[in-house]
DNA sequence: TCATTATTTGACTCTGAGTCATTTTTTATC
DNA sequence: GATAAAAAATGACTCAGAGTCAAATAATGA
């Protein structure tokens, strides 16, 4: 359905890709507010009139930058899911795939937050918002099942609701990113790293749920290992500590 | 030193409260980007002229407005302090703090989020930027303390690093917040209440550090009420669960 | 080759942030 | 109370940039 058939489609869909790639690039280099669209339609070498004919607006195009990112991170997320092993390393794996993802693209994060305000989702059409709903189900899908395991297999207490661990999760991921990248915290907080002070995090986070085998009781280092060689070859960020 | 002295004085700084306080509610109503300055001039009933009289930019401004929050939070959380009890009964008085000031501010987290976004602080004024610093400060040490003395008193293993704990526990809240008040997710992880989930994650990642007493091994229902009697009596939301 | 349809364009409109010459108000001096 | 000087307030204006649309250009087909 959403390959393209014709030349013509096939050409269209091109340009959509290359609009959203400089976008991208524009965004994170000025943000949103200072996002242009006559400089965006001049770096694409189209005119303005038809950036317009494939984006209803500039928070439209906004959110199509913001979708395929996200496609990319449910990508790695469900790569991430194929990870054999206990349970725990295997949410590690998910974990070692959102670090992959915040090296990859930086800057997502600071996309993100503008989708967050009020005026944002109102002026954005129907269609993105489902290309964006449909991503976030396929990132919430792949962490959901590895905590239903969890809980079936026992390595999770049997009383705890997978939805509960699923949104701590991502509360920590999301607001760590925040907390550990702000200037004014990383001095207080005295952060040498955002990336291992997310992963600490997620490590206290998942150790307080009782998820077996708690961080004491395991050798993760050697997970990560694993992780690395088995998923994510071309990681190569993973300090070997 | 920031106490008006003369009537000239005072009547800028009442001026300038009228207009934070009227810019405060259209940003809650219609967000950073849809905040009007020509239609708040009307409302505050002075031209758009003396606005800029106060305020350098529109991101000065909103910073101010922020600001403003983020003090009323700061004083909460001292007012939290004062909290009796052992360490961990202390930290959930912040806790506690933090809810009430989210429901006397249930907005203030969107304004927040602009905020995070790129070009904001480059147009905000050195003096708005230096009395947010001053806030963030406060509410920092507000838990820092109680953070060292539960290491001190051993409630906290001492091999952890306070600042560690402190990012996580901002870590946690921020992205509770975030997470908790998306509709997608409300959907998706069958969240009733933010502020129940935003407690559930808080109580979760301070049991991850191994903070004494674990939340099975006290009954904090009753350290809520001793806080709500002692410290924050003005609060209604507390369920007695 | 020419007519018809589809695509692309960029000059234009319109909104809203920020400015500043002018007007109004206050203060100081007699 | 009158007048001059200083301070404060104003709103018409500029300017940037999002979004539009009539006209120009290109593709298709007879």
């Amino acid at each position: 359905m959403s390959v393209a058939k014709t030349r013509k489609d096939r050409e269209k869909a091109e340009r959509e890709e290359l609009i959203i790639t400089h976008a991208g690039r524009l965004l994170v280099r000025d943000g949103y507010q200072n996002l242009n669209l006559d400089a965006l339609a001049e770096a694409v070498e189209y005119s303005k009139g038809t950036l317009y004919l494939h984006f209803k607006t500039k928070e439209d195009l906004v959110l199509a930058v913001a979708t395929r990112a996200l496609r990319e991170r449910a990508e790695l997320f469900e790569r991430a899911t194929r990870f054999k092993g206990k349970s725990r390393e295997r949410i590690r794996a998910i974990g070692f795939a959102c670090c992959q993802f915040a090296l990859l693209h930086r800057d997502y994060f600071s996309i993100e937050m503008t989708l967050k305000s009020v005026s944002f989702w109102e002026n954005a059409s129907e269609e993105q918002r489902r290309q964006h709903g449909v991503q976030s189900g396929r990132v919430f899908h792949a962490i959901n099942s590895i905590v239903q395991e969890a809980v079936l297999s026992g390595d999770l207490p049997k009383d705890v609701k997978p939805q509960d661990v699923v949104l701590s999760l991502i509360s920590i991921t999301v607001g760590s990113h925040i907390a550990a990248t702000q200037p004014e915290l990383q001095m207080l907080c005295a952060v040498e790293s955002p990336i291992a002070a997310v992963r600490r995090n997620q490590d206290v986070i998942i150790d307080g749920w009782g998820w077996k085998p708690l961080l004491k009781d395991w050798d993760y280092a050697a997970t990560d290992r694993r992780i690395k060689a088995e998923i994510f070859p071309e990681a190569s960020w993973l300090k070997s500590s």
